[in-house]
DNA sequence: AGCAGAAATGTGATAAGGTAACATATCCGT
DNA sequence: ACGGATATGTTACCTTATCACATTTCTGCT
């Protein structure tokens, strides 16, 4: 059997990088935060967050839940939904609500305006900084005197290198 | 009990108005955009543009479902999701993924950037024009050599009746 | 008009995503 | 040690969404 039970097609960034690297160090970055900010990161929610990291793709609740439950948590679904939920609500994940999936954060603590890069064709996603949007976002809703509390920027498209598979295979 | 079956929180605009001259006025343009693509606004899917611009709020998919089953259409979700399908596609309607509803489009045929503003106090959602926010989506894109098809940009927060109800209420 | 293919609809079944509610256990300040 | 707050486990259930397939309706073509 392979080593990850569904295909991952889903490659977090699309730059190629040391995945097992950018992980850990993402994670101590994480614990970080989480002791700063009086955050508990118990034990099942730091796993949930260790398990997006070596994914490094956005994943589903359940899917999350399967692994939590292979290392001996509960695996009944709030199980999955409330570590998940606390992991965003602390800013050390990001909900992809277009996927219904969740992601690592990959710059937790660093107060950022989050925006989603996912391909339509290989499923990647990608987080962008894009403090432009967020800056473009607050004036609109200023405009109609509206308070912005939390904002979701996902763009669906596609990555450099699907782009050009499609440009040469599809059209020619 | 009220004149709708469920209670109807989510007003559409943040700002009063005439409600069935701006649904009736854009159902118009939106026909006009329909025959122009091509595209075959059939009864159901009429009808569902119909409901959705009659409650002026973003509803889920099953409630159109209700609506047009007592209409006398099929009454399997399937019915509901392939027009809502059609009108997003077609650009007559748009999804808001935070609340897992669909909303009229009140801009039909404009070519927009459609931001949604949506209030977690009364639920309220209105659609914002956001142009500022495209470019500045579109440009963080192309730094990641990303191509942009469709863009989700959403904002959750505080309409401007319910922040002054909160600051009065809340704190004080 | 008659026909073939495409598009749209109706329907049943079921997958996937998400929560409510409640009991139990653990942590933390006193 | 005690008591409140926080976190976890578990049962049950609700909502949202999609698949598959039969049937109908439309469209362009001859």
């Amino acid at each position: 059997m392979a080593p990850s039970s569904k295909t991952a097609p889903e490659l977090a960034a699309f730059a190629a990088h040391d995945h097992a690297g950018c992980a850990s160090s993402t994670l101590h970055r994480a614990q970080a935060v989480a002791q700063e900010k009086g955050a508990r990161l118990t034990p099942v929610r730091l796993r949930a967050l260790e398990i997006l990291l070596e994914e490094h793709r956005a994943m589903g609740a359940y899917e999350v839940l399967e692994r939590l439950a292979a290392d001996g948590f509960g695996n009944q679904p709030p199980v999955a939904y409330r570590a998940l939920e606390f992991l965003v609500e602390t800013g050390l994940a990001h909900r992809v609500r277009r996927l219904n999936a969740f992601a690592a954060c990959m710059h937790p603590g660093e107060d950022h305006a989050p925006v989603f890069l996912i391909c339509r064709t290989c499923g990647a996603v990608a987080e962008a900084e894009a403090e432009g949007v967020r800056v473009a976002l607050m004036a609109a809703a200023a405009a109609v005197d509206f308070t912005v509390e939390r904002a979701t920027v996902e763009a669906l498209g596609l990555c450099p290198r699907c782009v050009e598979a499609e440009g040469a295979g599809g059209a020619a």
